[in-house]
DNA sequence: GACGATTTTCGACGATCCGTCGATAATTGC
DNA sequence: GCAATTATCGACGGATCGTCGAAAATCGTC
């Protein structure tokens, strides 16, 4: 039994520092530049043995998002324990991303590759589950933050919008802003003067207002909200964020 | 002088029918399937003949990049020269957006595999040159709409807000519903009640009714407008979108 | 039309990568 | 201590990428 938990626990060991190694690829060279004959080799495994843990390069990858999504769903849920009106926790949630972009960009990055690479029919399906069940978690208490803004009057959604629709809305605003981060030729020749994650606050927090969805940004203090966030929820990430810079 | 022209004629000819065939394997068996060795063999020309078109994979894919980017620049141009207030003018552009990423919508796949695979190292200078461009040019058109609305007095720009970023808020949520559609698995179990299409339009509509923008979502007929824009500016266009689905 | 020069086309080739599989080494059960 | 099971290894087949020298086609000139 205990040598069986310690044989088990070299595996688990073993399996992340491969994702370690093989989430630097990723970063320096992309999909294609991520090879598992290299991971091997780097890592001073065999090939069979790498195969043991992973069944194909793509489920690799879905691996590596998989570790992605589960920070990012911690985060989330620590996010969620934030009181106060829905617009707050909204914006808490908010803050939870910005927490995971700015900690762990290349996580970010490579969720993105991941959700491009056609691995659905390749990666395991045990995983493909596991990714869409942590999407959903996050997707769904979005969604939940939104109903209760409608349930508590400070919020109504009219024409086609949905709760669903409106949490895809947000996402999709927090996708494609870090999709700037990726972007190699910047789109204006003059940098942008907003942060990825400022511009992304700032871009939701106008939408929303755009929703009527009260408290307004105008009549309410969301800096000291973000403050209060982060010192309460995020602390040591908090620090570790800016002494990165 | 004659002969030379057929023969250049020739080789635009086949370059397009290279291209064409190689997007139709794009779309059907993605990134991975698109195989140098099996596009030499559908289209009955030799592996060494195809390189003298395109110098690596990735340079394909950005040349396929290259020609729906160049449809999209002339969409948008197309657009501006709608008549009305400047946020008709932008409701225009959208429009624009719509018709491209309605008819090309494997360009958003293109240039998400060009960004993020590291392939700006492997695709030729000339043709990265040609993608940022023509990228610059619709970003400076949007930009210009902004700021014809802040000095009619349509719009106020507060805080950090600049005419480039209100721009990169408006690419972020184009950019980001439409990865929606790449998405392989829904953030929620019942579909979207909203199209792509749509939601990007309505979220759009909302952020810049956030920020005020006159004359506001409310209080404006934008489905008119938009009917007005698909008739005088996109007739042939709005007849295939509508005879796709 | 003929013939050498230049360009174009071709496909075989080396290198790389993916995923497999039988052989070998390590671990477990008894 | 020994057999059975499991883990590890790396060589192998199939496929792909990009190259390169040979063959073919085209061009320029007489």
């Amino acid at each position: 039994m205990s040598t069986l938990t310690r044989k088990q626990r070299e595996i688990r060991q073993r399996e992340a520092y491969l994702l370690d190694v093989a989430r630097k690829m990723l970063m320096e060279h992309g999909f294609s530049g991520l090879s598992m004959d290299r991971l091997a080799e780097a890592t001073e495994y065999s090939k069979g043995t790498v195969y043991q843990h992973f069944s194909t390069k793509e489920d690799l990858v879905a691996a590596l998002a998989v570790q992605s999504i589960e920070y990012r769903r911690e985060l989330f849920e620590r996010a969620l324990t934030f009181d106060g009106r829905p617009r707050e926790r909204m914006f808490a949630i908010g803050v939870a991303d910005e927490v995971f972009s700015r900690l762990h960009p290349q996580y970010y990055k490579a969720e993105m590759v991941i959700r491009l690479a056609n691995l659905q029919d390749r990666a395991d399906v045990q995983r493909r589950k596991l990714l869409q069940q942590r999407d959903r978690d996050c997707g769904g208490w979005v969604r939940e933050i939104v109903q209760a803004a409608v349930a508590a009057g400070d919020l109504e959604l009219r024409g086609p919008w949905t709760p669903e629709g409106l949490a895809s809305a947000i996402f999709a605003i927090a996708v494609g802003t870090h999709l700037g981060l990726i972007h190699c030729e910047p789109l204006f020749e003059d940098g942008p003067a907003l942060s990825p994650s400022s511009l992304k606050r700032e871009s939701v927090s106008m939408m929303l207002d755009g929703f009527g969805w009260r408290p307004l940004y105008t009549e309410w203090d969301y800096d000291a909200t973000r403050v209060r966030v982060m010192e309460s929820i995020f602390p040591d990430e908090w620090d570790r964020i800016q002494d990165e810079g």
